[in-house]
DNA sequence: AAGCGTCCGGGTCGAGCGACCAAGAAGGGG
DNA sequence: CCCCTTCTTGGTCGCTCGACCCGGACGCTT
C-alpha cells in the first residue's frame, strides 16, 4: 500500500464506497466492502473516518456535487424546446452514469430514518429544488416569458417529474418510455408561460 | 402465547413487520424486531416463513393490496376536476396512512438489488401503471373525451407524478406544497384531451 | 542521522444477524 | 382414552457487522 495523505485516502474510500453501492446495492455498503474495493486494509477506514455515518455524509456530498448543471444546457428558441432540452440534458446524465441516481435515492431513503442524517436528505432536496428553479429562471429569461405559476411550485413539479420518471426507470429500465414521458412533461409544463 | 393456526400467525407477523418498518425504518426490519413487535418468540418466525425474503414478499403483496382504488373516486363533470379528484384521492390515502408509501418505496429499493426479489419491484410498478391507466380510462369514459397521448405514456406520467410528489414530501413533509403540485399536474395533464 | 508526526495493518471485541434444532405442550380424531 | 398432527419455545450455531487498539513502518524536518 503506497503512503498517501489522509485526505486523499478519504477521497479514495468515498469513490470505492460509490462503486460498491452502485454495483452491489446499498445493503452491501459495509466498511469491509469499501476497504476491499479500495484495496486497503480494514483499519484504514476508522483512521480516515470517525464513523460510517461520516463516510455516508461525504459520499452524499461528493455524489451531489457531480449533479446536473442546467446553466450548461443549450436552450432552444422557445419555452417548449428549452424545457425539453433541460429535461433531456438531465436524462443524458442519468444514462451516462446509470448508477448515480440509484445510489442517491438509496442515500435519501437511508438518511430519512437515521438519526443525525435526516438533514442530509433535506439538503439534498433543497439542492434539487434550487437547481430546478435556476433552470426555470434561465428559461424565462432566455425565452423572454414569465411563468404563470409560482416558481417554487414549478420547481417542485420539475423535481417530481425527474424523480418519478427516474424511479420508474430504475424498476423497468424502459429508457424509451422514460424519455417520452420527459418530453411530454416538457410540453405540459411549457403551457404555464405567458 | 395463544395457540393460533400458522396462516393467521403469518398475517400477524406481516402486520408486525409493517409496523416495525414504518416506525423504525427498513434497516430495523429484522426477524427479531418483527417477533418482538408481534409479541412472539423468535422461533415462530422460521416456523411460519421459510426465510426473511418470504416475509418481505408477502409484506409487499399485503401492503400493495391496500392500494388506492380509482374506481371509488367520485369524478367531476370535466376532465380537469376529475383528474384533480383522482390525484387528491390518492393523496388523501397517503395522508391517512403516512407510513405506507415510505415502506413500499423502501421495499422497492431493496428488491432492486436483492437476487430473487427483483420481480417484486417490477410487479409493483406494473400494478401502479395498471391503476393509473384504469383511472385515465375511467375519466375518458365519464367525461366523454379521448386522450391525445398514448394511454401507456399518460399512465407512466401519472405514476411519475405521484411518486415524485410523494418522494419530495417524505423528505420535507410539506403537505401544502405537495397538494398544490398535484393540483397543478392535474391541470396540465387535462390539457391532453380532445 | 536522529527524531517525530503521519500513516499502515494485523488482529480482535462485543453485538446483532438469519437460520435452525430438539423438546415439549396443546388439542382434535380414532 | 391415547395418539399424532400442529404449534410453541428456549437455546444456539456460524457469520458479519462497526469499531477499535497498538505496534510498526515510513519519510519529512532539523
Amino acid at each position: 500500500m503506497p503512503r498517501v495523505p489522509a485526505t486523499e485516502r478519504r477521497r479514495q474510500l468515498v469513490e470505492a464506497a460509490f462503486r460498491v453501492a452502485a454495483r452491489d446495492g446499498f445493503g452491501a455498503l459495509t466498511t469491509r466492502a469499501v476497504c476491499a474495493e479500495a484495496g486497503a486494509p480494514l483499519a484504514i477506514f476508522h483512521y480516515c473516518f470517525a464513523s460510517k455515518q461520516e463516510l455516508l455524509a461525504e459520499l452524499t456530498e461528493q455524489t451531489m456535487s457531480a449533479l446536473f448543471d442546467p446553466s450548461r444546457v443549450e436552450l432552444g428558441p422557445d419555452v417548449r424546446s428549452s424545457l425539453r432540452a433541460v429535461l433531456r440534458a438531465y436524462w443524458s446524465t442519468v444514462q451516462e452514469e446509470p448508477q448515480r441516481e440509484p445510489v442517491l435515492m438509496a442515500l435519501t431513503q437511508h438518511a430519512l430514518h437515521e438519526p443525525g442524517l435526516e438533514q442530509i436528505a433535506v439538503r439534498q432536496y433543497e439542492a434539487y429544488h434550487r437547481t430546478a428553479r435556476a433552470a426555470l429562471e434561465l428559461i424565462a429569461e432566455t425565452c423572454a416569458v414569465t411563468w404563470t405559476l409560482p416558481l417554487p411550485r414549478l420547481a417542485r413539479m420539475m423535481v417530481a417529474v425527474t424523480d418519478g420518471v427516474t424511479l420508474a426507470w430504475l424498476v423497468d429500465r424502459d429508457s424509451a418510455a422514460a424519455l417520452e414521458a420527459l418530453d411530454s412533461f416538457a410540453d405540459t409544463l411549457a403551457a404555464h408561460t405567458l
